[in-house]
DNA sequence: CGCTCATATGCCTCGTCAGGCATACGTCCC
DNA sequence: GGGACGTATGCCTGACGAGGCATATGAGCG
């Protein structure tokens, strides 16, 4: 199985999940959109799909795409643990934003303690 | 400037960016623990650097790393919209509970309206 | 100052992957 | 059924990137 991360390493993959946040679409739609080729939106919808990102609907002689959740809950996950490393950031953003506003009020902008 | 989602496509670079989580490392430590040649780890190291993953500090004749948070929001925002996805399905997921625990409050378990 | 430890860099090779082009497959319509 | 449309696949090539090995750099220590 190929890691997610290099699934979403391509940039025209991204564009193409971008595209389907808003809603599904057809191969032809994602290549008029993308300026790509036919292959080449077809050879990154297998890529997608063989990852379990999206999922193809038959529609006559078209073929649907939509987005499927699970490998980009994935990368959620992976991400979760890092997040304390910017909510702690801001945390000390808004109580360093807190001491300006203390310090402000008593007429002491800019003070070092 | 390359992509941040190119950069954590490879497992070493998440791996090390895993182990700095818990604590900014040297580069041997970092080494020994996954196991990787001293070179490979330096090589992932300019990469996460130049990429603002991490940064380093001097140690006496050691460099220690730790994390830079900025890229990993960035990668966190570009999921934003994506989180809609499985966000709605837990809803709808506890919206199922709230009904079955209602109709079972009823005496009508597994009731379909 | 010469040695050793800690880390960085250069060069080479091999594997992988994106895209172009040609073509195959499947479905609808006349 | 034959043609046009929509999509998938195969082959080839060019580019890039990871790792190995050798080596450079740089700091501390006897």
């Amino acid at each position: 199985m190929e890691s997610s991360f290099a699934i979403l390493a391509e940039p025209n993959r991204r564009a193409i999940l971008t595209l389907l946040v808003t809603s599904e679409r057809s191969v032809g739609e994602i290549e008029r959109r993308l300026k790509l080729s036919q292959p080449a939106v077809s050879k990154h919808l297998r890529v997608l799909r063989d990852a379990g990102f999206v999922e193809a609907r038959v529609d006559a002689r078209r073929r649907v795409y939509r987005l499927r959740p699970e490998p980009l809950m994935e990368v959620d996950a992976w991400l979760a643990p890092f997040r304390q490393l910017w909510e702690r950031h801001v945390d000390a953003l808004e109580r360093h934003l807190d001491t300006l506003e203390a310090t402000a009020a008593k007429g002491k902008p800019d003070a070092q303690p």
